[in-house]
DNA sequence: CGTCGATATATCGAAGTGATATGATGGTCC
DNA sequence: GGACCATCATATCACTTCGATATATCGACG
């Protein structure tokens, strides 16, 4: 879901992958520092399937072809570097394709995966890039798997097999899940408000 | 952290590995399935460093050593199996070393590593093995991390810059953060209550 | 009798983590 | 002006985990 996120990002304006880990946190609310073991090989992936390019810097100011004099050498190793994508202090920054673009959608609203905690809140958070219809699958898929792990924490916050501590971490999870459950109900509601409002202005 | 919820488990009683999985959701409120591919290099990487052991099942009955007949052969291919481990119906059943006893206190205090939602609450719901003073550090520890966690994401809630979805991640973060944190002082109020109970038995 | 779903182990490639290395940039203190 | 340090930035390594897939056994059902 990585590859998700960095492309949802680069929908906004272009990145490099330093900044790609802020963003993630800042605009996605993803809650772990992803590694840059991680954030890299993924730029790295998404550029080899065509769905990310390395841009030149804002100044490129690579004009020189100057004949091998010290200075000259210098200016073609920089012309190497911006063409590679390395802009001033090494930067690499990405844009996303065309074709990325309109790839994404398709990855975000993806049916197959199964979200956790983390994927969902990802999903949600560009939820703009969906239509109507996809975000509203994508809530009540949520929330049914949501129902079944509240019956499964439930029954474990009754479970005398257990000890005081991990009955406590069962009773939290539920309580959790409740509070998820409240969003998502949020969410739905506010979606069925926005297409009634629509329908009523289409009359 | 895998080591460390298998061992907790095993201080308990045996187990085998697809037994395992269950019993991480069932037990130590574990959310998310762990998978195979996970367990099985875990419970090989614990028998390696002698924090676990393969047992002999309940029904070994592996004394014939007859001669090369049909039956004595499959006899032998029991021995095999029996003596790797492998039960009734191809079972690992394994059980924690002494040495794993030893060490696993260590490994679920272990303050080096920084606790992310998952392995906290797995260290919670393996609280029982911690001293005290220990579960007051962990609970500490972690209500820090969720302090500063969740200065962050209100600040998210509040950027006018991010969309009315993001928004709503950063907004519902906040709350869940919130849970957390009432959940930590609840926890850390029992803690102090009964080492007030022990103080007052102690006089 | 066959076969279907649950139990059970195992392995593979791809992806993510945490640690570590390396260097450029910009600010500050004397 | 220059020495120095924190931050910015990319990259790579070994190890762990995931998701998919293969395979085999057991019990129940018609």
């Amino acid at each position: 879901m990585l590859d998700v996120a960095i492309l949802g990002l680069l929908m906004d304006r272009d990145h490099h992958g330093y900044e790609i880990r802020s963003q993630l946190r800042e605009r996605l609310g993803v809650s772990a520092n992803v590694s840059f073991g991680s954030i890299y090989p993924a730029l790295a992936r998404l550029e080899r399937h065509g769905l990310v390019e390395a841009v030149a810097p804002a100044t490129p100011r690579a004009t020189a072809v100057s004949t091998g004099s010290l200075a000259g050498e210098r200016a073609s190793l920089r012309t190497l570097r911006t063409s590679a994508g390395l802009g001033r202090r090494g930067r690499k920054v990405y844009r996303i394709t065309e074709r990325g673009r309109q790839e994404f959608p398709a990855l975000l609203a993806d049916p197959t995966t199964v979200d956790d905690g983390r994927t969902f809140s990802l999903r949600v958070a560009l939820a703009r890039y969906l239509t109507p219809a996809l975000r509203v699958r994508l809530l009540e898929r949520r929330r049914q798997d949501l129902l079944e792990r509240l019956a499964e924490v439930r029954q474990g916050a009754d479970n005398p097999d257990l000890d005081p501590y991990a009955r406590s971490v069962m009773s939290h999870a539920a309580h959790s899940v409740e509070l998820d459950l409240e969003w998502i109900d949020d969410l739905l509601s506010l979606e069925r408000s926005d297409s009634e409002t629509f329908a009523r202005e289409a009359k």
